[in-house]
DNA sequence: CCATTCGCTTGCAAATGGCAAGTGATATGC
DNA sequence: GCATATCACTTGCCATTTGCAAGCGAATGG
């Protein structure tokens, strides 16, 4: 989805459909994940961490995720070569999404999340949640 | 994503990752919100209700929704040329799925959902799955 | 310097997607 | 009871997207 031109019209106005047009494909929410939950910040990380993502699509979606505002790119201050990747505020309140997703898989799939980390999501789903943001918060 | 012999194997036992696999695509969540939100139950309802699905494409995700359990299909009762589609329980299960991407979206993004709707989303989050729910099941 | 690492881009074959036009089974109108 | 319409798809064809391997310039480390 080479997507350099326009901004290209929308299918309808439906907020789930809205919300596909820019997430709905079989690698943008890993990203999202990774940056979320596992402390992945550059290109290589999304590399070798994702579930072998192309490096070809890792370049669209990363665009992509970025032109929708869900992250934001950065020059890593240590290293000129590398960037740094981080969620926005918009990407970082695709938690509930992410946390019903882990926990409606979790529940009708062979998963391999840890079943305590599971309950954590599902009984104190707003404490979960809200740590999460503290993480993200401190790791300005 | 014609999916007619092996299951293939996983990219990996993350339950993010397992969900897209069946529901990592521009059209699948649609077709569950239609049968969710929308009372569309036919072929025909999802052919010229969502967005301007291609038929192919359309059939294709029905086998792949059935096949993955979200969905059934049974004769129309009335009308022996039709089938009737159904969400499982792991279909409505995805409620909350659903709900947070349509509160998030409504939030980040210009959508035509009805404002009160969506703060009934929010701050009656448990009782508006709830009533999702008791439709679906009156629906039976 | 020189090799290595970084974040990409390019080339190419294969898979997937979208459009239009069927197809066969059932139903409806007369 | 025959013609026509509708139903849920399937097929053919072409454009776009995907995935893999290789390459590339800039920055770093030794």
């Amino acid at each position: 989805m080479p997507r350099l031109s326009e901004p290209h019209p929308r299918r309808s106005g439906c907020p789930i459909s809205i919300a596909l047009e820019l997430l709905g494909d079989a690698w943008s929410l890993l990203i999202v994940r990774d940056l979320m939950f596992k402390n992945r910040r550059s290109y290589n990380d999304f590399l070798t961490g994702s579930e072998g993502i192309a490096s070809n699509i890792l370049a669209d979606r990363l665009r992509r995720l970025e032109d929708g505002g869900i992250i934001e790119k950065r020059r890593d201050a240590a290293d000129a070569r590398r960037f740094v990747y981080r969620l926005t505020r918009k990407g970082i309140d695709l938690a509930p999404v992410l946390v019903e997703l882990v926990v409606w898989s979790a529940r009708y799939e062979e998963t391999d999340a840890p079943p305590p980390v599971v309950r954590g999501m599902r009984t104190d789903r707003d404490a979960f949640i809200a740590d999460v943001r503290k993480a993200w918060r401190t790791s300005a």
